[in-house]
DNA sequence: TTGAAAGCGATACCAT
DNA sequence: ATGGTATCGCTTTCAA
């Protein structure tokens, strides 16, 4: 039987002093004397009083909480990132309530739900909002940050890694290395991160006189690199270089290249990916890669979100980081070069 | 400026009813008229009112939150527990209080803040509580359940795979199979699942009759495998078979053996694991194993979890689930079987 | 079926 | 520095 919870009602008469006193007790930066919060703490612990954070939200008018909305948690990207976040937050003494955006489901629909528990603040990653929700955010005052995902012109801040950039980087690096004919791989066509990425590789090939290239259609998952590589690799000029929206796919492709095709790796054909996942830099894979530069995104996204919490009227940013080029051994290098 | 909160009170004067009404509205088991529910309904909407979870809390003395505690959450395996704990929580309409125990952190330390926002009842996966802890939750009738730990004795539930049955399988299947000297790279030495995983293993290879082998030290990490396979090797009668106490360090000793050793897996060295996480079956692995049951054993915590919550006082259990010994590439097959 | 009023367990303002 | 009291936004008796 759940015995009665201890109130700062039983603490105070323990402690022979009034409720309040109690509560300004627990406040760290109240006016208390020394001695009564001794006396109050002295009580407290003989009781196992702990005061109740839904009780102190309610009349403080915020819980402390963070919501964290995220999609593609199993994705191998993901969890370093909902790692880093709720270390980083419980730091800062803050909670974490989790919500898990199932595949294909608008994050619309749920954050009504968050919002019943009044978060204080919100981080989405790998999902988007509406630019309606984020306006109805915007109006009762809970910051929102997106997180490797952006909504142009929407009332919201957003922090991504600058996957035109890296993309074109990637091209760029293709092309030094002497390969003729790319393919590009392409993730959720509507996610900004596929969208930019293709975009950037893309243009950087257009730029420098590559006006063709192969496009299929992947997904991010390890399963749908593979199948794609497979396409591709039976078409009458297969590419000499792929490259995969992201590392997952980028090690679908290299076992579909090596273990169902018998290519070699980077001789026959140079893959690349993008994320920097562990496994990219194991010794069976290789995968050259564009870093995202992780932590760098935490701290931005803390950051704006920090800033925003104690001034609401903050006006929306989009922060772009850039993530450097690994090299490691999927992709061929020409001879000129070192 | 955030404009101030829409209350019940502001529904119940548009709707022109009393809030008591208003609050009914929202109860679906409430007794309230089909025409008055639709006239709150109305107004709310109109008003975009959502009942403040908080001081709903406050009241019912219930949050419908339940917290979850994990450590490891990058590692291979964890991220799909919670992917699919979140999951099934939030289709029964719960929330989840997520807790990162930081490596070293002892989960004792972090649970009185949970319970701060007083859970309605807590999962703690691949992490323990003291049994003292356990005695505090029982006492306030929160329901804890362990998941992937145990703790003999103590006054909680627990979810395991059955991790010495599993052991003895793969002890049984290295043997069977003509390897004649086994090792063990080991997972953290204090965690029951190690210690299980130890302990059936070294048990039935004691039963058929070997009474020595090989111990390293590894820590769940790939790393950790690729290190300790780098030792084993290099002593003068190295093992022939490696049984590593999870996927990943399997892939880290796969990697060690075949690319920094130069062996061939499994003709010169048979490789096997326990998780079965997707990774154990890319080309590049094909790792032998033991498949945990997740959902298996993610639906038994739930039960567990879901029958005290209605009922605090029902004793605690410990459930094992066996898990199957999925068979791949990375282990010599004896001539004599097919 | 509906309304009025008493909690739930804290915080914070106003006195003292 | 401390105590008294209104308040946060709901749920839940108790009457009507």
């Amino acid at each position: 039987m759940a015995s009665k919870r201890v109130t700062s009602f039983d603490v105070a008469d323990l402690a022979g002093v009034s409720q309040s006193t109690v509560s300004r007790a627990f406040t760290p930066e109240a006016k208390v004397s020394k001695k009564t919060r001794q006396k109050v703490f002295a009580a407290a612990t003989k009781l196992g009083y702990q005061p109740d954070a839904i009780a102190r939200s309610l009349s403080t008018r915020h819980t402390n909480i963070i919501g964290i909305v995220m999609a593609h948690i199993t994705s191998p990207f993901y969890p370093y990132v909902l790692d880093k976040f709720t270390q980083r937050l419980q730091e800062m003494g803050r909670q974490i309530l989790l919500f898990n955006a199932a595949a294909g489901q608008d994050v619309d629909d749920i954050l009504p739900l968050v919002l019943q528990y009044r978060v204080d603040g919100l981080i989405i990653t790998s999902a988007t909002i509406s630019s309606e929700m984020a306006d109805v955010l915007a109006r009762d005052g809970t910051p929102v940050i997106l997180f490797n995902r952006y909504v142009l012109g929407a009332n919201c801040s957003a922090v991504c890694c600058d996957n035109v950039d890296g993309a074109r980087k990637i091209a760029d690096f293709l092309l030094d290395n002497g390969h003729k004919r790319p393919a590009y791989i392409a993730g959720d066509a509507n996610t900004s991160t596929n969208i930019d990425r293709e975009k950037g590789f893309g243009d950087r090939l257009r730029e420098r006189g590559i006006i063709q290239w192969y496009h299929e259609q992947g997904e991010y998952t390890y399963q749908s690199g593979y199948d794609a590589t497979l396409r591709l690799m039976q078409l009458a000029k297969p590419p000499d270089a792929i490259f995969c929206a992201n590392d997952v796919m980028a090690l679908g492709a290299l076992d579909a290249a090596r273990h169902a095709l018998g290519l070699r790796v980077p001789e026959d054909l140079s893959i690349i990916g993008f994320d920097d996942i562990p496994a990219a830099s194991w010794p069976s894979y290789m995968l050259t890669t564009i870093r995202q530069p992780v932590t760098r995104m935490i701290d931005a996204t803390l950051d704006l979100l920090l800033e925003r919490l104690d001034n609401p009227k903050v006006e929306p940013a989009l922060k772009l980081i850039p993530g450097p080029l690994i090299q490691r051994n999927s992709t061929r290098v020409a001879e000129t070069q070192t």
